[in-house]
DNA sequence: ACAATAGTGTCTCTCAGACACTATCAA
DNA sequence: TTGATAGTGTCTGAGAGACACTATTGT
């Protein structure tokens, strides 16, 4: 069949944007390439769809997370998919790129092959994995603004202050305090954690909250921003 | 190399929801279709990528939108990708899903093998199609809340009731009229047409409007909706 | 006691929607 | 003149942010 020869010259692949913050910098997880093309550079960690164990393109993403990068856990979300005879030297490609988020305390030890960048510091980056990197940062800003996406940058439980600076850290400016736990209050995503108070410093502990079970591997929307 | 024969396994394949109002009715375009699987059942338009003479995924869609279905001039945005080894019986597949707008006079003439249908009396779709549906409904009714996107089911030039009964008609309920010329005026997207009037009833006629060069091929977005 | 941060009550200012009004056409 | 729709001025109520206050810890 003619048609089948001409779609398969195309190379599928996946791309992974894992992000996190490291002291309130919003980071990005970079892979020394050790195949070619661009054996070396750091890129993003990717790899082709594997056909015969990939249930779809998000096992693809979380597979190259888990076997590249060691990293397990991370919240994941489909990006936009990229494409086009120019953005691979290999050929004509699609890349369906992904972004992660993850919270610094699961990420893996550091080792050689593997950095956490702040993105502000990232530099040139093989194929189109600029633009991909544009993308999710994009998208998580801009979700961070109306969405409960930034607490999939933290872990298990957490006090409503760190939520708050982990959502200026991504908005780059400071936030209502007042605003910001009437909306987490209305969201109705999060609840206290009975007991746990996060001790510390010389002044008054905060309550600690986990997310609720209802909305573990889903965002809550806000219709009003914040 | 075996990671060229694994992936070369994958069909690359572009779907597009082609979006249009009928008499305020969100319509979507159906292809009757030509060639095993699923011959003879209505489906969203969609092909192989041709990796010989497509620029990227995107120019797919318009070179199946213009050779399947004698549409040009549609708006195009990027949807989803869907993937997966059941979606389609041929076997593990990637469909990169685009969204089409485009007003009513733009689409051909009806001829047989395509029909327009209202999305709320769309039927069971072949593949995953039903799924890219509703992920284009949902992403047009969402972005229709908060930004311009509403415009490119109108033509070169409308009134103010017009476009707002598009976007009534896309959101399902009454919108303000004055928070709504508010928030148009704000968005500074639209230009009155010199001397364009919209005359027709028994009552005063409306100043045409158009979008404005530097919006032409892009949405206004609006910070708090409408 | 005091410094420091957690958490809350309340005021104000902004903005979206409601309402009412004027404008301009055809019949 | 009347009916119908286009277009605008203004009021009001809801909600976000500012501010100030209380609460609770370590030193």
């Amino acid at each position: 069949m003619q048609s089948e020869a001409t779609h398969a010259q195309v190379l599928t692949t996946v791309d992974v944007v894992v992000l996190t913050l490291v002291e309130g910098v919003l980071s990005v997880v970079l892979l020394q390439r050790e195949r070619a093309p661009y054996v070396g550079v750091w890129a993003l960690p990717g790899g082709y769809i594997h056909a015969q164990e990939d249930a779809d393109a998000q096992a693809s993403a979380a597979r190259v997370l888990r076997s590249k990068a060691g990293i397990e856990g991370a919240y994941l979300e489909q990006l936009a998919t990229f494409s086009g005879p120019a953005r691979d030297p290999r050929g004509w490609s699609v890349a369906i790129s992904y972004c992660a988020l993850i919270p610094q305390q699961l990420l893996p030890a550091p080792r050689s092959g593997l950095k956490i960048v702040p993105v502000s510091a990232v530099g040139q980056l093989p194929f189109d994995h600029g633009q991909i990197l544009q993308a999710a940062l994009g998208r998580v800003r801009s979700k961070s603004q109306y969405s409960s996406l930034p607490v999939y940058f933290l872990g298990e439980s957490f006090s409503l202050p760190q939520l708050q600076q982990v959502y200026e850290s991504i908005l780059g400016e400071p936030v209502n305090k007042v605003s910001f736990r009437r909306k987490m209050d209305e969201l109705g995503m999060l609840e206290p954690v009975p007991g746990a108070m996060q001790a510390g410093g010389a002044h008054r502990p905060a309550q600690l909250y986990r997310v609720r079970p209802e909305f573990r591997q889903q965002l809550a929307l806000s219709a009003r921003g914040l």
